[in-house]
DNA sequence: AGCACGCCGACT
DNA sequence: GTCGGCGTGCTC
């Protein structure tokens, strides 16, 4: 007999192995063999009769039977083709890592897929949605898997389910040997609820079982590091295959989910809309931005504290776009309608998408005025400007982006008991629902001015997810040079149809997802192979093709290549190609999938 | 990914 | 004269 394993390594190929007489192994259980002279782990993805006194043989099993039931395997082997990824990868990443050799153990035989149910996938939104979903949860009585965006929340859940019965939790918050006992207790069915983050994907789950991913919309869910793939998409494909129950949750769901809902392959179930802030814009244009509180903001702090209330002040980081201080209006491409990127350091202007270099103007093009300048407010910029105005009150920065471990600890103690709290995004779950008097944002055009196609669809959850934390008898005040855009509007009426509409129609019209899926494929040592693959890209029909653009130095050549659902398929067949025997130096081929941001 | 092989700069 | 840089290539 002979064994196929996939190794997690960056190669997308199969080794095969002699499986030595009396050892019984199977597709789905994870096996040591020998790779260049050392014992690694691998998944074994096939069995087959056949002898070859060339291969060396496995060494032993490193799961006493497999982990992974055939559905299970099928559903990973999707992952790798549908994210490019290899498959050993994208096994290792979504497996609990390998009992240690200690005693053999038990052999808990994992279940396989259970038969189709076939109702469409739920969204829940609205207040109270992580309320309805464990009465979901406690009223269907099966078992359940919840997908969170990070450990802390997965936690969270795991004690909110503690309630109903025993909880695995499968995640990297607990040791190895929690989560590897986890899976199994799981398997074997002796605990019906789990919790878990992107790793716990492929976890077994008895017959009448629901999943649900919390907070679908995060980029959190889409971590770094192979299989590149969304959490939510994984769990889509799987409730198609094993007719498991899926409930998404959102306060703003990403745009893609909200148009499945749309056509009718989910469906929403909106809360009633529940007591909203005052959304209040400050417009912004043709103030001199010596100071980041414009009066209504300043005012609207000044009695939030005299009301013993808390503030939470939104900054972003620094700009990278050019905006006119008189309209407002940002510099963008011609073509695909996102901000130019601008550098302070070279004075240029370019496209983060087309690649296309925009000169630098002098005036504005909308309105022809001459004050052209980045725009920025940076965290500590902010809180200089706070402190020197409200000498009194206890403030604290929040940034755990900048400050990590201790420091971060420090700060977060600090934060948990100002009155005014200047923070970035992740600064929000310092708060509860409804428990802020204030928040404000200085200058959320940064957001919506990123380089990026999802720019709109970000500060939009952004603000949500602040005005969902200010009381109702609270405010929300948005700074902002372009007070009329879509954005604000659907924030200030609490209209989520309205945010969408606007979003899919600009969507639609240039052909960014979820109407085209994009993929950004690089090549990093061979220029002339990179130039020569984006040309081979460019010959595929149906697939839009950007110009290259290419590192200083050559050496890392990237494309922006634009496709319909098929897209995976024909990256593979190019990779395949630029692989292909017959051809030297080609230099290594990446390619992601469905990217959630840009970053150059 | 790891790990070895391989050909060019500063050191005991 | 060697030690070591990481570019290149392979692993059943």
């Amino acid at each position: 007999m002979i064994a196929d394993v996939a190794f997690d390594a960056p190669v997308d190929h199969p080794f095969s192995y002699r499986v030595p007489g009396g050892l019984c192994v199977a597709p789905g259980q994870r096996v040591w063999a020998p790779l260049r002279g050392a014992a690694r782990v691998g998944m074994i993805i096939a069995v087959r009769d056949g002898a070859d006194a060339a291969l060396k043989p496995l060494a032993r099993p490193a799961d006493p039977a497999p982990v992974l039931p055939p559905g299970g395997l099928e559903l990973a082997r999707w992952i790798s083709a549908e994210s490019l990824s290899p498959l050993g990868s994208t096994c290792a990443a979504l497996l609990p890592p390998p009992p240690v050799p200690a005693g053999a153990g038990g052999s808990p035989s994992v279940r396989g897929p259970r038969a189709a149910s076939g109702s469409k996938p739920v969204l829940l939104l609205g207040g109270g949605r992580e309320r309805r979903l464990l009465e979901q949860i406690e009223r269907t009585g099966g078992p359940a898997l919840i997908i969170a965006p990070d450990v802390e929340a997965a936690a969270r859940w795991a004690r909110h389910l503690a309630r109903l019965g025993r909880v695995a939790r499968l995640d990297s918050g607990v040791p190895d040997v929690e989560r590897a006992t986890s899976w199994r207790a799981l398997a074997d069915g002796a605990v019906r609820l789990a919790t878990g983050t992107r790793s716990a994907l492929l976890a077994p789950l008895g017959a009448g079982a629901m999943v649900a991913v919390l907070d679908e919309q995060e980029a959190a869910h889409k971590p770094p590091g192979p299989p590149r793939i969304h959490a939510r998409d994984v769990c889509l494909e799987r409730a198609a295959r094993e007719g498991v129950a899926l409930a998404l949750t959102a306060a703003t769901p990403s745009v893609e989910t909200w148009w499945r809902a749309d056509s009718g392959r989910i469906v929403a179930e909106p809360a009633q809309a529940g007591p909203w802030p005052t959304v209040t814009l400050a417009d912004t244009r043709g103030i001199l931005r010596r100071e980041p509180l414009t009066p209504p903001l300043a005012r609207a702090i000044r009695e939030a504290l005299a009301a013993g209330r808390r503030v939470f002040l939104g900054v972003s980081r620094l700009a990278s776009s050019l905006a006119c201080d008189e309209c407002g209006d940002v510099v963008r491409c011609a073509e695909c309608r996102i901000a130019l990127a601008f550098s302070r350091a070279a004075a240029t202007l370019v496209c983060r998408l087309c690649a296309r270099p925009g000169p630098l103007p002098d005036t504005c093009p909308a309105c022809h005025g001459r004050r052209l300048s980045p725009f920025g407010w940076g965290t500590e910029r902010v809180e200089h400007a706070v402190r020197r105005r409200f000498p009194g009150a206890r403030i604290a920065r929040y940034d755990p982006d900048a400050a990590r471990g201790a420091r971060g600890e420090a700060q977060r103690a600090a934060a948990a008991v100002a009155d005014v709290v200047i923070g970035t995004r992740a600064a929000l779950r310092l708060f509860g629902p409804a428990t802020l008097g204030l928040a404000g944002f200085v200058a959320p055009d940064q957001l919506l001015r990123l380089p990026d196609f999802r720019a709109g669809e970000r500060t939009f959850a952004l603000l949500w997810a602040a005005a969902e934390r200010v009381r109702p008898d609270g405010a929300v005040i948005v700074q902002s040079q372009n007070p009329t855009h879509y954005v604000f509007d659907a924030l200030t009426r609490q209209d989520l149809p309205a945010f969408y509409r606007h979003e899919l129609k600009f969507r639609a019209e240039l052909g960014y997802p979820p109407f085209r899926r994009l993929a950004v494929v690089s090549v990093r040592g061979a220029a002339a192979e990179g130039h020569r693959l984006a040309a081979a890209l460019g010959e595929v029909p149906g697939l839009t093709v950007y110009p290259a653009t290419a590192d200083r130095r050559g050496r890392l050549v990237r494309v922006v290549v634009k496709g319909g659902p098929d897209l995976p398929e024909f990256l593979r067949r190019v990779r395949a190609d630029f692989r292909g025997p017959g051809s030297r130096r080609l230099g290594i081929m990446d390619v992601e999938v469905d990217p959630v941001e840009w970053r150059s």
